[in-house]
DNA sequence: TTTTGCACTCTCGCCATGAGAGTGCTAAAT
DNA sequence: ATTTAGCACTCTCATGGCGAGAGTGCAAAA
């Protein structure tokens, strides 16, 4: 009779001795032979029975080896089961919790906010932290300002309801005066404020429009800069990574090669990105195992992401990078509640 | 009759001999032994000859052999020599002139040209660009801001001279109206703009003192502000780094406990900063080789800095990180024009 | 169904070997 | 006096053989 294929279906004993097998992998990321399982697994068996079984999760795509006489570690497929059906997450102890609250407790502006969480992450696993900033397209406009710079120029600041605070500098057509531009700021918060931004502009078009038909409107001006203030989008970042430097002590990693193609990704954001946009709308931890997810710079990596949000709406997604191998049980309940806290925190930041 | 074993003193043919053999050294990494040299060289020498200069040059510590067969290579104190007494800075051309002209266009804030320009030093030179960011402790003051935001917590935007901007956040004892907000703000710049900070924080002393004996200012609230947002130093990077991962590609770096411990010390910023500082006082291009300087995170390194100044004074210093064995000249000179377009980007930019 | 026994395979560290590169020294040549 | 040729010597590095160790798969026994 050929093994059984589904992995949903495997005899109890089977799927022991698989998770210790995972646990140990993860554990000193050495393959794992059949001596070493029979010892450690408190199942009363003899090497060549776990040599059968093992082969049968071979046969089903959970482990390989990576030669002839070396033990077996586990697939992408054998990782994702693990995490999926087989991982007890462990609880956090106190002091771990009250550390994150400590490093999350909201006193500045967001975007430092969001740098300390990132640093925390990488601090507590020893890993690559991830926080993917908010698009603030979806906050409330609540101040703008304007500082007349020399010549045409004029700083624009911004300060939207999260408590980021965003700087501009734009060109005009003429020389603005300290009171035109104070009333046209006026008039700005005073329209739009509570608004936007996608909002603001929409709203500023069709105003642009009005304008037109009549001339004579005293706030020409204010439309005039704000529809250069609020349309140039100022580069910013899309995520700060952290603790970078932690993924060059770990073993299967140590090869310049991949690093530079992983630290390269990090840099160019494109990839990062598009993975994190992934996880951005599911609910809770999620686990992206690279070679499973088809990102190539990611090769013997996961990622272990959760997005975060305040007052019901997602805001972005932060989590953590490291090895394939390892410890979720740890990460994955670190990642959960970071996701929370930041998100209270930033919550009471309004 | 020894050596000479003064390196001013060495006859034209050592010095013309050494400048060839550390050219080839820099081109392609290999120890240079006296076939290669005699070959290359213009000088119509047989190897043995070259052998016997080669080993004067040991003597005198300009050169060294990593094992017996295996030709010389320069030593720091090489290094040293060659680049102050035997190199001739090549002419940039002018794609790259307009190239470097074209990245520092002043057109927004300091912080982000600053940026642009670490990363236009690392792209270009494919080596890691550093930028130095000016105390601002300097520059002059010219607006304030303040926005209200929930509770007793007030925004602080500080606009300096240099256009740079600064958010911070602070906690009053009591909530104050956007009315009392706006004329503090206003008493303020009235009062302290054009002054750099270090002198605000000083007469603003005084003014406290004042005002504990006249208790009915009607200023007192501003200056209550004003103590807070002027003394929280608000936590900034001090240098910028850029291009790291270009230093992977560098064949005597290519080592993972090495590169750990350089991208170690760019985070930790202590070292760099030391160093940086070093040059701030220093005219024009300097040149650090690694061992030399004592700091054994560069091993293998050099950096190669400039300050750069607007109207006379030095804001910063700006240059580049790489491997000993560098195209220095190249990147001298990219280095030097790179730090003087800056200053002047810098100065338009009032 | 599990276990024992055994032949087989693959990696890895070790050592010897030899080619290649470059040196230093001595003696000859200029 | 300087330069060169010759030569023995040393060191690295790539190669290949070898044996130990680890682990497997399979067949036969329990």
């Amino acid at each position: 009779m050929p093994a059984n294929t589904d992995i949903y279906n495997l005899p109890e004993r089977s799927l022991r001795l698989f998770k210790i097998l995972v646990e140990h992998f993860i554990q000193d990321g050495q393959p794992v032979g059949s001596r070493t399982l029979a010892r450690d697994s408190d199942l009363d068996l003899s090497p060549a029975t776990i040599r059968n079984i093992m082969a049968d999760l071979e046969d089903i795509g959970l482990l390989q080896s990576p030669h002839t006489s070396a033990g077996r570690v586990p697939t992408a497929k054998g990782y994702r089961f693990f995490v999926d059906s087989l991982l007890r997450v462990s609880e956090l102890t106190h002091n771990e919790i009250r550390r994150i609250e400590e490093e999350l407790s909201a006193s500045e502006d967001t975007q430092a906010l969001l740098m300390r969480t990132s640093n925390m992450l990488s601090d507590i696993t020893k890993l690559a932290g991830i926080v993917m900033l908010p698009k603030q397209e979806q906050h409330a406009l609540r101040q703008v300002e304007f500082v007349s710079l020399s010549d045409n120029r004029v700083l624009v600041i911004l300060v939207f309801n999260n408590n980021e605070i965003q700087n501009r500098i734009i060109h005009t057509a003429r020389r603005f005066s300290p009171g035109e531009l104070q009333q046209a700021s006026n008039y700005l918060v005073e329209t739009y404020a509570g608004k936007d931004l996608m909002t603001v502009r929409k709203e500023l078009v069709r105003e642009l429009e009005r304008m037109k038909q009549n001339v004579t409107s005293i706030m020409t001006s204010a439309i005039e800069i704000a529809q250069q203030a609020f349309t140039k989008e100022p580069i910013r970042d899309d995520f700060v990574v952290a603790g970078q430097t932690n993924l060059m002590d770990i073993a299967e990693l140590c090869d310049v090669e991949r690093l530079k193609k992983l630290f390269d990704s990090f840099n160019q954001k494109r990839d990062i990105l598009h993975l994190l946009e992934q996880s951005a709308h599911a609910k809770g931890v999620q686990i992206f195992i690279g070679e499973e997810a088809g990102y190539d710079v990611l090769d013997n990596c996961s990622v272990v992401t959760s997005p975060y949000e305040s007052e019901g709406q997602i805001l972005g997604v932060l989590g953590v990078i490291g090895p394939t191998r390892m410890h979720y049980e740890r990460v994955i309940p670190i990642v959960d509640i970071t996701a929370k806290m930041l998100g209270s925190a930033l919550n009471s930041n309004n």
